[in-house]
RNA sequence: GACUUGCGA
């Protein structure tokens, strides 16, 4: 038997949300699950707007909303980012049985440093009787973002004072405040930790490094470590391309390009950006072109 | 069976 469910969650993997959508309204019984899908998919797809567009249409059909559907709403409005939204979202759950709900709470400790408010993320952390890994990573997360270099490595301390292990999350949020302190003695010093960890193998750990280490000016261990990598993805290659860019090394990028599997536009546009940087607008034009040749949409 | 945290221009 095909459930309501099945439908919407292959309609948003294979179909177009609006597909999906006009499929869901002709559903006769809508569960949570399926609602929690496709506000799920809206957000995937950077609309949050319409996530939390979703979500009142749910509470009018008088759907009781659960933990899913409020982690869902919550992380709407950190994608947005929108905070009156987002604090709106809090009140609604205040007083509820998910008020203590670790996950909920994880989700609103993400959300409101998304949101810009750093001291309301704080205030949950802190307000939170039990954390775990994730509430950790969350608010050093949330430090990173707002640069905060000492609270950052005090929370890591923290951390692994309280008996947790720092797990890929934690370690690339780490390397991204080294990377933007510069500090690439720290940096080296958390690779390694990573080793210790044995997570030196992890895609976003290692991406982070090859980031860690172009940026602060050792572009050559960046390179070796992306030689010995097993598995690179889109994000591999554009670090170096931008590492390489960063330090004219004109050949290097184009050796890099044209080496992509896959062309995102995020690769295309650190290679524009390195044509834009040298004065040779003319390029960057081309390429912007045949960008879009290749079926990429600007951003 | 659906939920929360991390990496590139």
């Amino acid at each position: 038997m095909i459930t309501g469910t099945a439908l919407i969650r292959m309609y948003c993997n294979c179909s177009t949300l609006e597909n999906a959508h006009s499929l869901f309204t002709t559903l006769s019984e809508k569960d949570a699950m399926s609602w929690a899908i496709l506000i799920s998919a809206y957000v995937q797809h950077d609309n949050g707007h319409e996530a939390v567009a979703l979500f009142e249409h749910m509470q009018q059909e008088g759907m009781m909303p659960n933990n899913y559907i409020y982690n869902k709403l919550i992380n709407a409005c950190a994608a947005v980012p929108n905070l009156d939204e987002g604090q709106r979202a809090h009140s609604r759950i205040v007083g509820t049985e998910f008020e203590r709900c670790i996950f909920v709470n994880n989700a609103l400790v993400d959300m409101y440093a998304k949101c810009g408010s750093l001291d309301l993320a704080h205030k949950i952390f802190m307000s939170m009787m039990k954390k775990d890994l994730v509430s950790w990573n969350a608010i050093i997360t949330a430090f990173t973002q707002y640069g905060l270099a000492d609270e950052v490595f005090k929370q890591y301390e923290k951390l692994k004072a309280d008996g947790f292990k720092p797990d890929e999350y934690t370690f690339s949020c780490m390397l991204s405040i080294c990377t933007s302190l510069g500090d690439i003695n720290m940096g080296r010093y958390i690779h390694g930790e990573v080793r210790n960890a044995g997570l030196g193998c992890r895609l976003p750990v290692v991406n982070a490094l090859l980031d860690m280490y172009s940026k602060c000016g050792c572009l050559e261990e960046a390179h070796k470590l992306f030689n010995s990598m097993g598995a690179r993805n889109d994000v591999s290659w554009t670090t170096m391309i931008a590492g390489c860019v960063r330090e004219r090394r004109d050949a290097q990028v184009l050796k890099h390009f044209s080496c992509i599997p896959r062309r995102d536009v995020f690769s295309w546009t650190a290679l524009i950006q390195g044509y834009v940087q040298y004065g040779h607008h003319d390029e960057a034009l081309d390429f912007f072109l045949k960008m879009q040749g290749e079926g990429v949409r600007p951003n």
